[in-house]
DNA sequence: TGTACATCAGTGAACGCGCGTTCACTGATGTAC
DNA sequence: TGTACATCAGTGAACGCGCGTTCACTGATGTAC
């Protein structure tokens, strides 16, 4: 038994390396670049040898892809966990910006995750839970207004309420008409990253941490925040 | 002169021919499998031919790249002229329509211009005009509301007037604290079709266009128009 | 505890493929006198 | 109008490269009696 769990941790080790190498790549040459040789080339082993760690270059692609998820979603929970519970704005704040630092410091690993779809790859369902990580974590800071009183949807009812996956704002516990706007204030979020992050503002934006700032506050008023 | 026409006319044809051909390619296999030599294949050339015609297959994508923008900005265009210059929610909702039908239309055009940069490659200064004629009719709907005296910035200050590229505001005939939120709006509108084109709402969107049509209202709102 | 066997990790060669780019070349098309 | 020359488009072979994946193999590490 002791024989069979040091080989057995071997292996997950030697798996954590070389997915930590293709990440290097990763970070160096994008998503298209990422080859198993150029891996087993960095780890001074035969390109064959990857294949007892991973069946295909796609399934090594999987794994880079849930952990840069989980990685957002780490980094996220963690800078909104620091903020009290009453401040909604603040939690939100945090939130927002712990994603786009993420972003800045892992520009191609972002890439992966909410930039065009690598072609040819078609990600499994094993990424579906931690892609939701950082936007649940939106959803609850609304919940959790909603829960306290502080935040209603639009009394006037241009929200739409059944546009969403049914039983889906339930579940976030949200009001039906609300849930629309926080996945809106989300992908303008990813929308506001993805401009700074792939270069879209070059010429526009002078301040881009006071721009961003001023943009996750629109969107928080956007979501109802008071 | 009559023959040295016929050869410019000649060769202009094949250009666009070899850029057609291309963006076929793009559209079934992104840009990443882009390939000068697929190109030539599907025409039925040498491959050495087509250096002929574009000097690298950067040179290519590059006009791929003026291509894509220059069709998003056109249909764009053509959509918000059709409606009577008052209704500024109505140019504005054309406008955002248009482009969401473009890039569900072209996912991998859209893709090359929006999505992940295209590793090793940098775009020319000769994308950036034809980038910004899109967000240009944006900016020009809410400039028209504040010259008519419809549109104004929010009065309490909340928003910077100093974080965009000095003098763009004024260039484009807004005031400079409303400039951001346009700027924001117009990423907010960046990142819903991205996250449609992108797969991000799969299982969270289930009616995607009246869920579209919210959200451009939602961001029309923090444009602060009427 | 010792031995026979099974499992596993890693090797290195090979398959078959496609790529971007260069180069010397052949004809055809245009130009100048 | 006719001819000598220059320009141009397109060819096909080649260079050198890297890729994903397979396969028979060698040792080393573990397991069962």
């Amino acid at each position: 038994m002791t024989a069979a769990g040091a080989r057995a941790r071997v292996r997950a080790e030697l798996t954590r390396e070389i997915v930590e190498a293709a990440r290097r790549q990763l970070a160096t040459d994008g998503a298209a670049g990422l080859s198993l040789r150029a891996v087993a080339r960095e780890l001074g082993m035969a390109s064959s040898a990857v294949y007892r760690y991973f069946a295909s270059r796609d399934e090594l692609l999987t794994a880079l892809i849930v952990d840069a998820y989980d990685a957002i979603g780490a980094a996220a929970e963690e800078a909104e966990a620091a903020v009290p519970r009453a401040e909604l704005r603040g939690r939100w704040r945090a939130t927002c910006r712990a994603v786009r630092e993420w972003a800045l410091a892992h520009p191609h690993e972002y890439a992966l995750v909410y930039g065009s779809p690598v072609p040819g790859y078609a990600a499994p369902e094993t990424t579906i839970e931690p892609a939701a990580r950082a936007a649940l974590l939106l959803c609850r800071v609304v919940a959790d207004g909603v829960a306290a009183g502080t935040v209603a949807p639009e009394p006037d009812g241009r929200d739409p309420d059944d546009v969403l996956a049914p039983g889906l704002a339930e579940r976030l516990g949200l009001p039906p008409a609300l849930a629309p706007r926080v996945v809106t204030a989300w992908s303008g979020l990813y929308g506001a990253i993805g401009f700074e992050v792939f270069g879209q503002t070059h010429g526009v934006v002078a301040d881009h941490a006071a721009y961003f700032d001023a943009a996750i506050e629109r969107l928080a008023d956007l979501a109802r925040l008071p």
